[in-house]
DNA sequence: CGAAAAACCTGGCAGC
DNA sequence: TGCTGCCAGGTTTTTC
């Protein structure tokens, strides 16, 4: 699925929701990672859109007596298409009706969700989240705060979203390799030097990939109607066996927390 | 308890 | 062609 920048492209291409009216919400297929309740349908026919934000990698709508919680899972897509449009995919779960167009949730996997609630901000899936990496929230003394205190390798502390958000598995390698650091090094043997490199890198490197709209991988299609995806340079991820663009030596593949994890051991120590 | 592994799904691709 | 096994951007649940 959409990592950060894959899910802030996927909010820009939706933002001109914001301000109408839902007329509807229909469900074509209940089972997403947890089956969509029945109140998605009921409780939010004719509501307007007040407001549409990303929280972490959760896409919000903000209706006039409640909130939608949207997250994309592995495989999950919004598209944009005219609201009689009578065209569908396989995997089209969703769709947000509006007076002249709607928006499609396709999800091949059904790792994503939809959530209805009255309380977005108590809601168990948003209030245990870290700060978002973007923020000055997330700075070398924040991370170096936790490494501390975590033996843990310095990977899964940065990609577990109770530390921080929006980080997935390849800007994860991304981030780490632009800031030196080994994928698994123990957290609390990291410097703050090393915080700082890494909260630096997180930033550069979520930063580089919103402003490319997006992403790196295949199934990414932004919503605006415009199929195929946008290409940024990685520097690790997906390039085992090739050169390290700072060195000579050959890029690795390691297994981390279940993961495939990138790096050069000849730069990231 | 915390950490590691398995589980949830479907589809695409490499290899035979 | 067609089968099998493996892999995939995430997160929760189960097991150790």
């Amino acid at each position: 699925m959409p990592e950060l920048p894959e899910v802030e492209t996927t909010l820009r291409a939706i933002k001109k929701f914001q301000r109408q009216q839902l007329i509807e919400i229909k469900v074509n297929n209940r089972n997403l990672r947890w089956k969509v309740a029945k109140s998605i349908e009921i409780d939010t026919k004719n509501q307007r859109i007040l407001n549409l934000k990303r929280r972490a990698k959760y896409i919000i709508f903000e209706l006039e007596s409640l909130s939608l919680l949207l997250h994309l899972g592995m495989s999950g897509s919004l598209r944009i298409a005219k609201r009689d449009e009578n065209y569908f995919l396989k995997h089209d779960h969703i769709e947000f009706i509006f007076e002249n167009e709607k928006i499609i949730y396709n999800d091949p996997r059904r790792f994503g969700s939809l959530h209805i609630t009255r309380d977005i901000n108590n809601h168990n899936l948003i209030r245990f989240l870290g700060p978002e990496p973007l923020s000055k929230s997330f700075n070398n003394k924040y991370l170096f705060n936790l490494c501390t205190n975590s033996k843990t390798n310095i990977k899964t502390l940065l990609m577990n979203q109770k530390n921080v958000v929006g980080i997935g598995n390849i800007y994860a390698s991304e981030a780490l390799f632009l800031s030196k650091i080994n994928p698994v090094k123990q957290s609390n043997k990291l410097t703050i030097e090393e915080c700082k490199r890494l909260t630096a890198s997180s930033k550069k490197i979520l930063n580089s990939a919103i402003k490319c709209g997006g992403t790196t991988l295949k199934d990414f299609y932004s919503a605006d109607g415009n199929a195929g995806y946008f290409k940024i340079k990685l520097n690790v991820y997906g390039r085992e066996g090739l050169d390290c663009s700072k060195c000579n030596s050959k890029i690795k593949k390691v297994t981390v927390n279940n993961r495939a994890t990138f790096y050069c051991s000849q730069c990231q120590s």
